[in-house]
DNA sequence: CGTATCGTCAACCATTTGGTTGAATAACGC
DNA sequence: GCGTTATTCAACCAAATGGTTGACGATACG
């Protein structure tokens, strides 16, 4: 069984790579297939598998096999547990959505187009 | 220049470690000294010391020398960009800070009591 | 002054991490 | 059936991480 701890662990530092956070944004979009989520970025799908694994393990994501293609789906659930143990340091101000939406184009920019 | 993604990298990987989620919660209480901080943990003195570096370098506690001893102090700010990011994953329910208490308890036990 | 305390530094070590390649497995399309 | 596409596996590698110890520089105390 996983401690509460442990899944801290593997939430938060899957969540300190930026391509793995790159993922995760795009995979806000809608769910993709493994080759599709490889593309943009300048590394090998073996890299983009394991990195996968990563996020399964931790639960931020799900992948479901229909056919030859694995299916990649977002699971924002699993970032719960991080999010209220880090609001419990402070009341952080009420998200804007614009502000969040310019910042996470940025990010993807700095990611995989660097 | 620390770039967006840089500052996301250094808070969520510092937060990764369950040492350094416990000395934040240790400071979530009062600020300490250094050898204070370490007292709890079955590591030696320069151990934390490394680990308070990370903690500095990724804005999440500051550090001010009086005397021989040197103060670490919460700068729970530095959360705010991480928390923003997650939040835009999902509207993740109202803080129940007696939770949060709880959970903070728990895995200080885990971690400095294992 | 001498000594004890606070904290960091430097060197070292084992393990983990993030990437690579090439081969292997599995499902499609002709 | 056969080549092609999708994905993982295995072996390997360099660099980063998290710990240790012992020496060291500063500050405080008696």
């Amino acid at each position: 069984m996983e401690s509460m701890s442990d899944a801290l662990d593997s939430v938060f530092s899957a969540l300190a790579d930026p391509t793995r956070r790159a993922i995760l944004s795009m995979l806000l979009e809608d769910d993709m297939a493994v080759t599709d989520v490889a593309d943009p970025f300048d590394m090998s799908l073996a890299a983009i598998s394991k990195h996968l694994v990563i996020l399964t393990k931790a639960g931020l994501i799900s992948q479901e096999k229909r056919g030859r293609v694995k299916w990649c789906k977002l699971q924002p659930d699993a970032m719960r547990s991080a999010s209220v143990w880090m609001q419990g340091f402070g009341q952080f101000e009420p998200v804007n959505l614009d502000a969040f939406e310019r910042f996470l184009k940025e990010e993807l920019q700095e990611t995989v187009d660097p």
